[in-house]
This record gives structure tokens, sequence and C-alpha cells, in this order.
DNA sequence: ATCTGGCCCTGAGTGC
DNA sequence: TGCACTCAGGGCCAGA
């Protein structure tokens, strides 16, 4: 599901309600999302301050006064809802989704300060983990992780390294999160779309030229679904219950038939199935 | 080493 | 209305 930019955007709905708060109880609906919860998952937070709401990737991470970390993947259509006394709003800025069905509330938390907390996830590909947070770059979560896409390493020449001699699609080369680390399938057809590079080349044949346009591409396309809050498609919406707008503006994902919306171009927008996923382009203006 | 496909899970949408 | 089928924002794993 939540890409970077939801996932940011869930981090930055969350943080005033966790930030410096002491858990006061943790309770779980089941042993298991994804995985299994580590052992006494409730124990190790409870009582623990949270000093911080920070994100790596699509991970949310909560490092603890404990020395533990509070690890949180929403998979496809996980998402965090705060409700109580003091309750986060931005009044006139969102309209509600529907609420999350309870029978897939997976985890509750209260803080000291009163907020009730919880962790919804229809498909369960979510997870949740606690990590001693001296260990958590080394963790096999995080180790292999590439850069992040709005950090200082995201150049044209940065991925020309990382795509030298890459057979394989430049589409599964950005879906690789040892590259690059944050996008998912949306940001990378927008990205693609936007440097007019057609998502079916071989990552190693995309010319230089056109890499210093993706770098920007991606930048750009994250930096403004950022602004309105992300892309909200059937599950998906910030802690607060708001959804995105970034949906409105997409260029091709899930437009296929549609026309090409580059100015002059008179392609229809394609659909085709990459390493399992779909890819939206134009087949025209992205060659 | 790289790469593809299957799989985890539930629900929404489509076509017959 | 019901049934069968496809698809969905992620990522791990096995096998080629």
């Amino acid at each position: 599901m939540p890409e970077l930019p939801e996932v940011e955007t869930v981090r930055l709905g969350l943080a005033p309600a966790l930030e410096g708060q002491r858990l006061a109880r943790v309770e779980l609906a089941r042993a298991d999302l994804r995985f299994p919860f580590p052992p006494h998952f409730a124990e190790r937070l409870t009582g623990a301050r949270v000093l911080s709401l920070t994100r790596r990737a699509k991970y949310l991470l909560a490092p603890l006064d404990t020395g533990e970390t509070w690890v949180a993947h929403l998979g496809m259509t996980g998402r965090f809802s705060v409700e109580g006394a003091g309750r986060i709003s931005r009044p006139g800025d969102f309209y509600y989704a529907a609420p999350p069905d309870p029978k897939h509330t997976h985890v509750r938390l209260w803080t000291e300060g009163g907020l009730a907390i919880s962790y919804n996830d229809v498909r369960r590909f979510g997870y949740m983990d606690v990590i001693p947070t001296a260990e958590l770059a080394a963790h096999p979560y995080f180790k292999d992780l590439g850069p992040e896409p709005l950090g200082t390493e995201l150049t044209g020449a940065y991925l020309a390294k990382a795509f030298a001699g890459r057979v394989s699609s430049v589409k599964a080369a950005l879906l690789d999160q040892r590259i690059l680390a944050g996008l998912g399938n949306i940001y990378v057809c927008e990205a693609l779309f936007r440097a007019r590079i057609s998502p079916l080349a071989a990552a190693g044949s995309v010319p230089a030229g056109k890499l210093a346009a993706l770098a920007r591409a991606i930048r750009e396309v994250l930096e403004q679904s950022l602004a309105v809050g992300g892309s909200s498609l059937r599950d998906y919406a910030g802690a607060d219950g708001a959804q995105g707008a970034f949906q409105n503006a997409f260029s091709v994902y899930d437009r296929a038939g549609a026309p090409c919306p580059r100015p002059r171009c008179v392609g229809v927008v394609a659909r085709r199935v990459q390493s399992g996923r779909s890819s939206f382009f134009c087949p025209k203006c992205q060659g």
C-alpha cells in the first residue's frame, strides 16, 4: 500500500500523539500480522516512553527510552488512527474515509496522555517488531536498504551507477528497495512518465541524461504528493482519518485507456504486467 | 549474482 | 442475486 509519501503522512499525523508520551497500555487482538509479534511485544512497549517517531523507507520507527525501537510496516492495507481527548485535527483540510472495520483492528495502544491509537490492517501484510535501537542498522529489515529518494544521494549519477549492467527493467530496478528505499508501484509509474522513460527499458540501457531527469522526477512527484497528504486509494488514510489528494493528480497510474495527459501527445495510456505488477505508461512519449 | 513467479490475506469490482 | 474470476499501494522466498 502506502509508499513513501503515505507513510510519511501517517508519521506526521501520529507524531504529535506519540512523541514524548509514555505508553500506558498495549493490547493485541491476535498473535500475528504478516509475521508473529515478537515475544513479549506488549510488555516491552508498556511503560516505555516514545522518544520520537521517524521513518526509514516505508517503515515507521519509534525509539523508546528502554533502548529498544518499536518498528511498524503498513504492508498494503495497514492504517493507524488516533482517538481520544486532544485528538489531532487540522480543521477544514480533510474529509473522512469509511471508518476502519473493527474486525481488522489488531493492535490498540493507549498513551498516558489519554489518546487511543489503533492499528487496522485488512490484509495483514503489515508487521510490527521491537528491536534494540543499537542493532537497527544491522537488522535484516534495514541493512540492505538503499538511500532515501528525498535525501541528497539521489542524483542521475547515483542511478547510473546503480543501474549499470542491469538487464532487468528500469521499472523493476526502481521498485528494488536496495537501490532506492520508499518507492512503490504508483510513484515509479508516475516518475517514469515525467522523465519520459519506458518502464520496459532495461535499467542499464537508459542514457545518463534521462537518468538525471528521472532523479528530478522522482523527487518532484514524491514532494508534490507529500504536500497534499499522499494518495488515497481503497484503504489508505492518514492517522487523522484524512484522505490524501494526490490520486487526483495521477498522470498514468490506474488510467489505462485514457488519453496521454502530455500536451500534444496523441498516445493512450497502456497497462502492462511486469514482474507481477501493473505498469501504466504512454507508449508514444515514454521511449 | 540476478531475476521471475508464487505466495501471504481479504475485499471490491466485473462479467456471466 | 450468486458465482467465478481478477485485481490491489509490499516484500519474502524458492528456484531457474
